[in-house]
RNA sequence: GCCUCGGUGGCGGAAUUGGUAGACGCAGCUGAUUCAAAAUCAGCCGGCUAAUAACCGUGUCGGUUCGAGUCCGACCCGAGGCACCA
């Protein structure tokens, strides 16, 4: 009887453990095993249509994490959803006529099976989508509260808006200052939103920074930043001939004597005013109303001014300076306006040279007579003040102490605390959001939705023009009443950072019918041990779900006071590019999954060709995107090669926060190792029920490889465990099976040692390739399950050895390598030393000055 | 422009606390097997070199140190973010 070959075949048994999982809900949470608990959250999708790679590898690495704790004795809840609300539903809904619900919850039944092909150990009893009015109830309930408290305002502020469709555009939607659909200059307009107090919990924000041990370096480093907390003065100029003021921030209070002009944004009632009766300023404020609002394009612009014809009084001299209009002032950062000091502020300075604006230097070098400000500003702090009058000699404390001190003495200023961070405006002139529970009045006067109302329903049945909000275009739909009198609703729906501030805390009692959150779930759960997403989320997400959470403390709902407990950003995925130039020169994107490359024999590409053979050229590894057409399908890749494969893959190709590049040449890596694996275990399996003795004696092979076992073990261990190098414990595991294969196989201990070993690995790979660990596991003649086993222990005892490397150097570069027994003294080691050859070349009519010793490492001889 | 991170063989990367640069893999080369190819197995694989000697070598320049990929200073290049993409 012919036997059939017993091959590697992902496509036959993923699925099938994939149903076991589902069917024996082996990742269900309910937090009642009585086992220490371990909350692993991946940033939920936004449910765009298809899995990315950047999705995979992110949910990849939480899902490696899970397994692991799982494994370390912990009940781990891994929960996945949808951040469901947002801009592409709307575009997709403009290009399909579709509706965007319509479109949100096919993409969302869609991804779902996706996402369960790739073996996830999620627990889909608490799957959530955030457009779901069970979930964004909540959250408007929870905004009416907070308005209650006063933490929430409404303030005009900049949008950029599209003259020709009569909307208002995303930042993402201003391409070269034009509208996207219709190419119109964008113009900047002011418009009433609502505002959350985050400045109200700057200084905690910024304080709990340092309780996040877990969090990387950077990301902290980043926030702070953000948050970007200074202490200064605030200043009252008066406006020359006028009893307005003209209210600035600085923090070079030492500087103030040098003040030589006050700048003001465009939108200021200062310049609006002095346009009234100046069409040439009328102009420039307009030019200045045309730039998009974002402060790296503001910050990269020409610099540019005009004189308003009014002058400021200088607080201290009463010197008329004058006050110009300058277009990087911006009316939504602080006051609006600016102190000049261009002698010592480097801005400052290029806009008085542009504009001969004077320059008065107020600080010399301590060695100098005085600053040479002819070239450049002078911007150090570690000058002395001149020019000055009674500050003169003072270094930048002192100056800093004494003018903040007399502003305050004579009523015209004060010492205060600034923050960059700017208060959070939740409103966005969209349709698929959650809509903002507030209702204005027939008066005038707005209020918030009464609880008893709530949800505002966001209708789903919808056709879009493109042009208005759905909401905003049906005048019926914000016709309702308030305590009996006829109000009409808000038509602005929040910013979708809004749902995906407290998604995490909703997981923990997903089903809480009559209230946000259950407050005895959320202290058993809370904090989240482990959040893995993208670094591009460091300020903003990361930032205000922080924020949230802290709103929830107050409020009872949570009993932490941060959220994130450890975090892992993970990199992009990356591709290459290639790219067949058209007839009328302009670049074709070819997938790189049709380009054949020709390479020379260093490996390096000499030449590509696409599927019909036309030459393309290579434009390098870039981040996956349609517009370079290198955008590689995750679900064909399973298809392809299974789920395994591309676990393990992603995990081994590079670490987890760097980017990762995607080759098909890796993943066939991959692919032949797990398929190595199997042959190697299934050669194995008639000698799976020997059992190894390590109390007997061992031969060194076997001794070596024990020992190389208990290495990989304890490595692989702190790789995931602690430093989170996925990386380098794969690559770890694989030097054991390179050892494993070069060990005898001769007797039956040896083969018995193999079969431990084997198994061992199973356990070691289980979180990255969880399918093919599980059937090996029981071809290894296991009868229980991998899910439930324990991660391996370290047998101490396996690790001992008799002798040890020393490096020897001889003016710290490498002469020798010496094998010296364990308990080798140093004069032992000195004397194998100097009787090396190497060692005696080297130091050959040179006087040996000095030698370190670093025990049990390494030997260094100075010698000159 | 500002904030943060990164730059090591042909390529991805390793080197965990300042102590052997290049683990592990991909590509490539050589051989075995094969009618042949694929697959598989074995060996080689930073530069220079006859060499397993010596020297050079971790973006550039400078510094600290017995010793620097790692620490410090300056610069160059690339990536992420900059508040309405998520």
């Amino acid at each position: 009887m012919a036997n059939t070959p017993d091959l590697y075949n992902p496509h036959q048994i993923e699925p099938q453990i994939q149903k076991y999982w589902e069917e024996h809900r082996t990742f269900h949470a309910d937090g009642k095993s009585g086992k220490k608990k371990f909350y692993c959250l991946s940033m939920f999708p936004y449910p765009s249509g298809r899995l990315h790679m950047g999705h995979v590898r992110n949910y990849t690495i939480g899902d490696v994490i899970s397994r692991f704790q799982r494994m370390n004795g912990c009940e781990v809840m891994q929960p996945i959803g949808w951040d469901s609300f947002g801009l592409p539903a709307e575009n997709a809904a403009l290009k399909n006529s579709t509706a965007p619900a319509a479109w949100t919850y096919a993409n969302i039944e869609y991804m779902k099976k996706q996402l369960k092909m790739l073996g996830f150990s999620y627990d889909w009893d608490r799957e959530i989508a955030t457009c779901r009015p069970e979930y964004y109830r909540w959250e408007q309930w929870f905004f009416t509260e907070l308005y209650k408290k006063g933490l929430v305002y409404r303030k005009s502020t900049s949008v950029n808006w599209c003259p020709h469709d009569q909307t208002v555009l995303a930042n993402e939607q201003v391409q070269e200052g034009k509208c996207w659909r219709c190419d119109t200059p964008v113009e900047r307009r002011e418009i009433p939103q609502w505002f959350l107090k985050i400045t109200s919990y700057a200084e905690e924000l910024l304080r709990d920074l340092d309780t996040l041990d877990g969090w990387p370096g950077n990301v902290k480093d980043m926030q702070r930043n953000w948050i970007g907390r200074s202490e200064g003065l605030s200043i009252n100029f008066d406006m020359d001939g006028s009893s307005e003021k003209l209210e600035i921030y600085t923090t070079r209070p030492d500087t103030l004597m040098g003040v030589t002009y006050v700048a003001v944004a465009a939108a200021h009632p200062v310049a609006v005013k002095a346009a009234e009766n100046n069409p040439e300023l009328a102009a420039f404020l307009r030019e200045c109303g045309q730039a998009k609002v974002a402060e790296a394009e503001i910050a990269t612009m020409e610099k540019k001014g005009m004189p308003t014809g009014r002058y400021a009084l200088h607080p201290i001299t009463g010197k008329k300076v004058p006050v110009m209009v300058a277009n990087f002032v911006l009316m939504d950062y602080g006051t609006g306006a600016v102190m000049a000091v261009p002698a010592h502020d480097q801005r400052d300075w290029e806009f008085a040279q542009k504009y001969s604006l004077e320059i008065i230097p107020v600080i010399r070098p301590a060695d100098a007579e005085g600053a040479d400000v002819s070239a450049a500003a002078f911007t150090e702090k570690t000058g002395i003040l001149y020019n000055s009058g009674e500050f003169d000699g003072m270094n930048f404390q002192e100056a800093c102490d004494a003018v903040s001190k007399k502003i305050e003495s004579l009523g015209r200023g004060h010492r205060t605390v600034n923050y960059r961070l700017r208060d959070w405006s939740v409103s966005r002139q969209r349709y698929w959001g959650a809509p903002i529970p507030m209702v204005t009045l027939e008066d005038g006067s707005t209020q918030p939705v009464k609880a008893g109302d709530l949800p505002v329903i966001l209708p789903e049945d919808v056709t879009m023009n493109g042009v208005q909000s759905p909401i905003k275009s049906d005048p019926e739909w914000a016709r309702t009443t308030w305590e009996g009198k006829s109000a009409l609703r808000e038509t602005d729906t929040f910013d979708t950072f809004m749902e995906s501030s407290w998604y995490y805390a909703r997981y923990c009692c997903p089903d809480c019918g009559n209230a946000m959150l259950d407050p005895e779930k959320t202290r058993f759960w809370l904090p989240v041990d482990q959040y893995i997403g993208g670094i591009e989320h460091a300020c903003m997400h990361l930032l205000y779900a922080r924020f949230f959470h802290k709103l929830l403390r107050d409020a009872g709902m949570v009993s932490c006071d941060e959220p994130f407990k450890k975090l892992l950003c993970q990199g992009m995925v990356l591709a290459d590019a290639f790219y067949r130039t058209g007839e009328d020169g302009s670049r074709i994107w070819v997938s790189p999954l049709e380009v054949k490359t020709v390479r020379d024999e260093k490996g390096r590409i000499i030449s590509a060709t696409d599927s019909q053979g036309r030459p393309v050229i290579h434009a390098g590894m870039t981040k996956m995107s349609k517009s370079k057409n290198n955008g590689i399908d995750p679900q064909t890749m399973v298809e392809l090669y299974g789920a395994d494969t591309v676990r393990l893959f992603m995990m081994s190709a590079s670490p987890a926060d760097l980017t990762l590049e995607w080759k098909e040449e890796g993943v066939e890596g991959a692919q032949r190792f797990l398929k190595k694996l199997w042959n190697t275990v299934t050669a194995m399996e008639p000698f799976k029920d020997l059992k190894f003795d390590p109390t007997a004696s061992l031969t060194e092979d076997q001794k070596n490889l024990r020992r190389e076992l208990h290495r990989t073990i304890a490595k692989v261990t702190d790789d995931i465990g602690r430093r989170q190098t996925f990386n380098t414990a794969i690559a770890a595991v694989r030097e054991l099976i390179n050892t494993m294969n070069r060990s005898s196989q001769e007797t039956d201990q040896d083969k018995a040692l193999i079969v431990h070993v084997l198994s061992q690995i199973m356990l070691l790979l289980y979180p990255v390739t969880p399918h093919i660990c599980f059937a090996l596991w029981q071809k290894l003649g296991h009868d229980t399950p991998i899910d439930g086993e324990s991660w391996p222990e370290v047998d101490e005892s396996a690790l001992e050895t008799e002798e040890i490397l020393i490096i020897v150097q001889v003016n710290g570069k490498l002469r020798a390598r010496l094998k010296v027994p364990v308990g080798a003294s140093q004069e032992q080691v000195t004397a194998l030393a100097m009787a090396d050859e190497s060692v005696i070349r080297h130091t050959q009519g040179k006087t040996v000055r000095k030698m370190i010793y670093v025990p049990g490492k390494l030997f260094n001889i100075v010698a000159a």
